[in-house]
DNA sequence: TGACAATATGCGTCCATGCGCATATCGTCA
DNA sequence: TGACGATATGCGCATGGACGCATATTGTCA
């Protein structure tokens, strides 16, 4: 099943950690190692992970590679997912925080 | 991050398939079992987590245990989803229309 | 071209998870 | 209550994925 693999790509927080930091506007990956706190070489295989499954694009700019989420309705994916759910769940609020200011921050 | 964990429950092709046989209307344990073709052990455990997360509830019938999709929303999610990247990958036929193809189902 | 900075990748390890078997538990009905 | 059908779960195995280290690769600039 095909569509699971889309939802694994987002199932990873290294992953997610890494889309947060380029949705606004591209990165370099030097940039995303420092925003995610992760090694340079996760953070690389996640990159091309995401490359491979058609989520970000990438380009050189000097002697940098530099990442960005390909479409822009993929965030809106996240961000709709994410609002769904915390509506869905409010009674826990603690949780249904967190979702809704995960994806305010897009 | 507790938001990956809701995706990763989506991310396991077992567990959409359980999910894709009590979308429409709950069923028995036996039902699902024989829909999606698993043992039961390994059903019994998916639903388990899944009613855990809050996503399935459950209520006896004589006696069997009959599951359904808590709230809609949640395949409205799934199902949201399947159609959004669906198009952002039309380019992909066949990878495409699978994905309509399971949307269109719930 | 040579050296350097930035990024990608082979390799080994560790951990999480899915699975099936066998068995326990639970509820119902005679 | 006793037995049976339905469901849940302990256990062990196998697999897959994330991670870090070290190193390869790639591109840039002097």
């Amino acid at each position: 099943m095909t569509v699971a693999r889309y939802f694994l790509l987002l199932s990873e927080p290294t992953r997610l950690k890494i889309l947060h930091a380029i949705c606004r506007s591209e990165q370099s990956v030097s940039a995303i190692v420092s925003a995610t706190q992760a090694t340079q070489s996760t953070v690389s295989r996640h990159l091309g992970m995401l490359h491979r499954a058609g989520v970000v694009s990438r380009r050189r700019e000097r002697n940098e590679v530099r990442y960005r989420v390909a479409d822009p309705a993929f965030m809106e994916v996240c961000r709709s997912v994410c609002v769904q759910i915390a509506s869905r769940i409010e009674e826990r609020a603690p949780l249904a925080r967190e979702l809704l200011d995960f994806a305010g921050r897009h």
